[in-house]
DNA sequence: ATACCAAATGAATGATTGTTCATTCATTGC
DNA sequence: GCAATGAATGAACAATCATTCATTTGGTAT
């Protein structure tokens, strides 16, 4: 009996489960259980049973790997704001060398996955809730938009440059477009039944369109 | 001895503080202290001690006038929906009959008191963060979204109309421009050193003179 | 196979939480 | 003045929380 029971267990072994694994695999498996538990039961009810249970790991194992919640919750914003800056700036180098065209791929990056996930979406609220209150997450926040402001001022200044837009503030359009993101952001994650991620991307290709007239058309 | 203790007693009783009051009072002072408590110590460590200390009130006053933690925090995301419904109605009744300048006014009730505080955008964005494990939450923010929308697409279809601009999508634009105020109202809790609410009022106005570029300018 | 070690567990702990309620206190009508 | 009313208190309670650590487990080198 039991004949063939060893492949089994190796195939599972591999594929389904480890019981032990890297540690870096398991901090991110802890940081991506983190975003469902804050996404599905709020920062305030996260606790370190329902991100450990959505892990599918024992009680201890967020201790082991991160000492405490605090160093969770920040390594989970460190995460997500990392990865941001990996998905627009991969955008922008596959965009080429066209000012309009880098524009238009920092744009399309914030609606697509993996960055405009309603899950994460709902993570980045929560953190910014609490930023007034924690230096630590400001901070981070405050770090992920300088460098994304930075860019993006700098692609609007040559794209009003080489246009020949003459009176044009690149850093209010900056300002403006970066703010019109997360602002469709809130309403994808609040009303998402009447706001999608391909109208969103192209609202703010609207206001591209009427800003940078000779382009976008 | 204790000459003249009579009409200190009387004076502090007027002027300092009553040891009851009101039922109504009570509640706004209530939501009052809950708005700082999440400002200043986040949605997470916010708790019915910290709010009641900073009413300056006993422990089991919540439980008293709002009967638990959870409706508590209803009625004050209720209060601010209200207050900005409140808020950008006066401004619009007192802007005329003009659409440029009704749309001008809901604008800058955005960005000024009592809507555009520091403490009360952090707490917006707390529950916008507890929107979506939260259906209460969230119906009251896609509520308060609704109502302000309508308003603000119905102002700019008819400065689209009247103003002769063919073909602009007041839907888009109106979604435009309030995603924007929310963004710049990250801005303005994330990092209130680069951005001020005069600046952010200004971004605004300058996305509505490129879109309606006959008006604004 | 065996011994070893790091990874993982989960019961136990003390601190903190929301809620209750007997008691105290201030106000109002007589 | 004097009850009578209900607003306000704060100590007490059970429940839940983050954290710890002795123990178990599974992979690896010998």
């Amino acid at each position: 009996m039991c004949k063939g029971l060893t492949y089994i267990d190796a195939s599972m072994k591999a594929a389904i489960k480890k019981r032990t694994a890297p540690k870096e695999e398991r901090q991110q498996q802890l940081i991506q259980a983190t975003i469902r538990s804050v996404a599905g039961n709020g920062m305030s009810d996260t606790t370190m049973a329902t991100v450990s249970r959505e892990a599918g790991l024992s009680q201890g194992i967020i201790n082991l790997h991160f000492q405490s919640k605090d160093r969770l919750l920040v390594e989970t914003l460190r995460f997500l704001s990392e990865q941001y800056r990996r998905a627009w700036e991969k955008a922008i180098s596959r965009a080429g060398d066209s000012p309009a065209d880098r524009l238009a791929a920092m744009v399309a990056t914030d609606f697509k996955p993996p960055v405009c996930d309603r899950n994460k979406l709902a993570v980045w609220f929560a953190f910014w809730g609490e930023s007034k209150s924690r230096p630590t997450y400001r901070k981070i926040c405050a770090l992920r938009d300088m460098a994304y402001r930075q860019e993006m001022v700098q692609v609007c200044e040559e794209l009003a440059e080489k246009g020949g837009y003459g009176d044009i503030d690149a850093g209010s359009v900056a300002a403006g477009l970066s703010a019109m993101s997360s602002g469709l952001w809130l309403d994808l994650l609040t009303n998402p039944r009447s706001m999608s991620r391909e109208r969103a991307r192209q609202i703010c290709m609207s206001y591209l369109a009427t800003t940078f007239y000779k382009h976008y058309s």
